[in-house]
DNA sequence: CTGAAAGCGCTTACAG
DNA sequence: CTGAAAGCGCTTACAG
């Protein structure tokens, strides 16, 4: 019940407790026996480093902060949230690190959340995810010196740490899908317009499809949701000429689109082709099955938590590239 | 840059640090003005309380755990545990308490992770769910001391608070649907074997069934993955006579069932009714869309880390009662 | 009502 | 290689 400390562990083995902290941190001016004896008491004992006490004398909280900023309705539904976080968090644990989750739904709240943590000393860095235009993110750590990598960017960020996620790529990889099945008149249902990321992706799409079929891409903003895919889907297919296939930005807007084609009034994929820039269950139950795009998060989660941990450690953090996605063919895409 | 301490405030109000103290945390020994001063400065430098140092002298760590024990592929399809950290994780927050994750899927880990977590002082208590039979856990909190709150168990736990999920309701509710319906032949896949709260609904479904209907229920063990589910299913439509409704104890076991209808040789609902005992996104987009129920699991992580808090504050937990389920009833559930 | 002091459990220069 | 001591930033009895 009373948990021991380093008094305890150096009472039985009769030494100091300085004595007792340089051999259980592997540091010198411990003789190997005296270690050893320090270790062999402190594992009969049980005892593990009070994280209070460590913290306030190191200066480090040994854990690491994440907020989640999504509409409440989307946190249960994008699978891709809670890969993210299990990613983050075997990695972390490996290292005795523990993950703080906050879930947020307004940039206010999000922000103090980060001053909170920092100025209560409860975390060393942060992922930041999902990169805002006009992002105050960036800046406030920096102001606060908190060490941060962010995920999924386009490119290096002045100043932060980045994993760039190679979105060329991907969406040369959807328009020549979508090409190579003749469709000439292609749209792209967007994310919020205020993600940077999906912002990048349709300019990304735009230039492919102008180089890879010299055409021009509808754009629609869906907003990731059921109901922003919906009436995405609903202002395209009334647009004329209107377009034989579309590229959904996530999983929730394409599987929307196809589960309602009925009323709709299309049929999919005869007269329009659905493609999910992310995979899921959700594209893998409905009828048509939807093509998409998978990539492993989970290590994408992994890689975040190692750069992040080597940038709290070092103080330099080095950018890096996310995985790739493949993309996956199913029935929703078809002949134009 | 640097984070202002209680020393800081006490010099620039020109008290000794214990008033500070006194005053932040609203006891007596300090004269209205005075206090005001020291709130007032204290705001003016964006103080706030070290946890690390709160920690170490009041024995709080103001965090809160939780693992969720899962198999990997199953931790971003089951909307209902982000919901629920969702849940847990706005209430704690707005008393300042955060949140530590950590996501398993066999229970050494998992108790480890307890053990780890209370011997550093990481958390000051933990919300448990899916018991299991024979479950190690509540001995363990019990022998740490940890005060911990049993999310949707059956009925009251000795020693342990517990908030119980009424499971004869659901139960009820579910078989009297189908059994209106015309069906006769009712069958149950259930999640793992070693959770108490699937068996108890087995149990409590079977003893409604012969109740409402004079039936015996036919049981399959579908382990909560699409694949178990789906192995489950055509175990069930293998026997003879063959049932011709199902209630799964999840979504995504019911929903692999519907998806792919086709190849197991059923036509829903004509030959099969489908209920599935947990609602998501997956439901509303299959086709048939699949009869569930809906509940409000926000509400109910709400609830748990309230109950919690409590505990932790006073020593005493009281239990309570997770809110009620609703069928929400769609197409794929028709006449036997 | 107020202040000086000890203590929470570690880490880490600093002398020996 | 080892030990005595200060310090991290709070809280809280304990005297005044």
């Amino acid at each position: 019940m009373k948990r021991p400390t380093i008094i305890d562990i150096a009472r039985e083995v009769g030494v100091s407790k300085a004595a007792v902290s340089y051999a259980l941190n592997g540091k010198g001016g411990v003789s190997p026996e005296t270690r050893e004896r320090i270790l062999d008491v402190a594992a009969a004992l049980g005892w593990r480093a009070s994280t209070a006490a460590r913290a306030l004398s190191s200066d480090r909280a040994a854990s690491v902060g994440v907020v989640l900023a999504r509409p409440p309705e989307l946190l249960g539904t994008e699978p891709f949230l809670m890969r993210l976080v299990a990613g983050l968090e075997r990695t972390l644990s490996a290292y005795g690190v523990s993950l703080q989750l906050a879930l947020t739904s307004d940039t206010e709240t999000e922000l103090a959340t980060y001053r909170q943590w920092w100025a209560e000393r409860r975390i060393d860095g942060v992922v930041l995810t999902d990169l805002r235009t006009a992002d105050p993110r960036p800046g406030l750590v920096r102001e606060l010196g908190v060490p941060a990598v962010l995920f999924g960017t386009a490119g290096p960020v002045p100043g932060i740490t980045a994993l760039r996620s190679d979105d060329e790529r991907t969406a040369r990889s959807a328009v020549a899908h979508l090409v190579e099945l003749g469709h000439r008149r292609i749209a792209h249902v967007q994310g919020p317009d205020n993600l940077r990321h999906t912002l990048r992706r349709a300019a990304v799409l735009g230039d492919t499809a102008h180089e890879l079929a010299g055409i021009e891409l509808h754009r629609e903003v869906g907003g990731y949701t059921e109901d922003g895919g919906l009436r995405a889907t609903r202002r395209l297919l009334a647009a004329r000429p209107r377009p034989t296939a579309v590229i959904y930005d996530n999983d929730v807007m394409a599987v929307a689109a196809v589960a309602h084609a009925d009323e709709l009034g299309v049929r999919i994929p005869a007269e329009l082709s659905v493609l999910a820039w992310e995979d899921s269950m959700l594209c893998r139950v409905v009828r048509p099955a939807v093509t998409a795009f998978d990539h492993d998060v989970t290590a994408d989660g992994a890689q975040a938590a190692r750069v992040l941990l080597e940038l709290i450690e070092t103080g330099v953090g080095v950018d890096g590239d996310l995985g790739d996605r493949t993309l996956v063919v199913r029935s929703s895409t078809g002949p134009a």
